[in-house]
DNA sequence: AAACTCTATTCGTGAATCGGAATAAGGTTG
DNA sequence: CAACCTTATTCCGATTCACGAATAGAGTTT
């Protein structure tokens, strides 16, 4: 092997690789507190189921979650809590340089076009019926 | 542009993005006392300069590090040391998991990495005529 | 069994990334 | 000026990524 790259750094440069995406850190957050279902990341945000599944596959490759069937559903757990020490590092850094450069420009008023896409899988946002969800209600 | 993502996540996902490559994490791991010379970086990760000058604008562009000219040469900072927390972290998890999957790959312990930050290990690889590593001599 | 729900995978395409080679650009020295 | 040193940029091919669409599992209900 040409390269002499520890081991421990190519492994990092995956983990971040896992982390470069919006939807997989919004993933990680919902999965804070006791893991969740698939169905409620959907829901939460309002991604495809598929392409929720692609991300939740990438976090899988970069055994950064687990899935555990429990009958119909499947319930993602972090597999490691450092994981999300980590992400909360990487916000409080956006938070930080937002700051520094002030940067007020906005990507808001998107929300108006869940109405106008009404594709197929695509769910809407704050109607999750997965069992947690359910039993809260 | 997906949907209503909150402007930190993006930001944070950009950031991941940028520390997602073994040889910008060397760099970021070199920039930590004081910064470090171009042709410092080169000789010590051994890559082209061509090469450690894409992933610098890399990193440039994610704002994660300055470059000031003295001279003829060039001399990188991070621009918040909060990002080497973050780089930290990584390091961390990636220990973390190769010890969950007994991997017997040969790794380096987290004292060596400690010492990856000392100024001794900077002659490891090649020889470096930067400015520092001229007055250490 | 069929029909249904929830999740995973495959496929195709456009975009982004990586790295080497060559070259350009900024700065110094003779 | 020319020659040189250091760094940045461009071009290009190969690889990987992201997404929608469609389809394929896995499990339940009727």
């Amino acid at each position: 092997m040409p390269n002499g790259i520890p081991a421990e750094v190519k492994e990092a440069a995956r983990i971040a690789r896992a982390l470069s995406h919006p939807a997989r850190l919004q993933i990680l957050n919902e999965l804070r507190d006791g893991g969740a279902y698939v169905m409620h990341l959907t829901a939460v945000l309002g991604r495809p189921q598929a392409n929720i599944s692609q991300h939740l596959m990438v976090l899988r490759e970069a055994d950064l979650v687990t899935a555990e069937r429990e009958g119909m559903t499947v319930i993602y757990h972090v597999r490691n809590p450092h994981v999300l020490d980590v992400v909360d590092q990487l916000l409080v850094l956006a938070r930080e340089r937002a700051e520094a450069h002030r940067m007020d420009d906005v990507m808001v008023g998107v929300e108006e076009l869940d109405g106008l896409r009404g594709k197929r899988q695509r769910r809407r946002k704050g109607k999750c019926r997965c069992p947690r969800c359910r039993e809260e209600g």
